[in-house]
DNA sequence: TACTTATATTTGCATATTACGATATTTACT
DNA sequence: AGTAAATATCGTAATATGCAAATATAAGTA
């Protein structure tokens, strides 16, 4: 099977340019979407979709043990889908965008309905 | 600090309603967000965009290896996001459906503008 | 049947993730 | 200073994922 030499090249320059030239935005896509696609992130997302949340309060909402929490929460951050702010001895943690949180509602959107 | 444990009682359980009793849905999820975050298979569903493509287009597209692949593509159709036929000897890979072309589209928007 | 092309699967190995206990850090309070 | 609470980090063992060569299968053609 050929298709047309000249229309694969076109094809094949499209994609060149569709995630940038570097291909640098689809490693970043693939960074964020790769940190969202855990069950227990997605459970951490869920929480916070209301507002921020403390580290106690998402243990106790995701049923998540504190270390591991904390890593994911770690991880989430590192990679932009989330910030945080300290008030005394708390932890607050929210989603960094609306770019991100428009992301998390569409995926619910198309897993949940 | 310690929110009113009634207002925790009622956030955790709009969050086991949110994805399902079973968490059945948020497994779902994050199986399809794990197989769609990664470099090569965001390169693909790329190249799927515009229809259905064979494998050796997709490697020419893609500039992946033969078995690298297929295997990423075995994997996509195993979580639901692409589907394929064979015609003779080629094997045409495609979106499984709208909701997947959707979100691909929504990830695209929001990592390359 | 033999040969070729297109695709799929197997295998081995390297690397990455995950969870969780233990430990460390940060901040407040006495 | 000493203690306690909230959160973060470290160490590590189990598991998962990645790639690509080699091999297998499927289907068309001489």
């Amino acid at each position: 099977m050929k298709t047309s030499a000249s229309k694969n090249e076109i094809i094949k320059r499209e994609l060149q340019q569709l995630f940038g030239e570097q291909d640098t935005n689809i490693e970043i896509a693939a960074q964020c979407l790769k940190v969202m696609s855990h069950p227990a992130r997605l459970r951490i997302l869920c929480a916070l979709r209301e507002g921020e949340q403390t580290v106690q309060n998402l243990e106790y909402y995701t049923e998540i043990k504190q270390s591991t929490l904390s890593q994911h929460l770690a991880l989430l951050k590192s990679r932009g889908v989330l910030v945080s702010r300290r008030e005394t001895t708390y932890s607050f943690y929210s989603f960094s965008n609306d770019q991100i949180t428009q992301l998390f509602d569409l995926i619910k959107e198309v897993f949940c309905t």
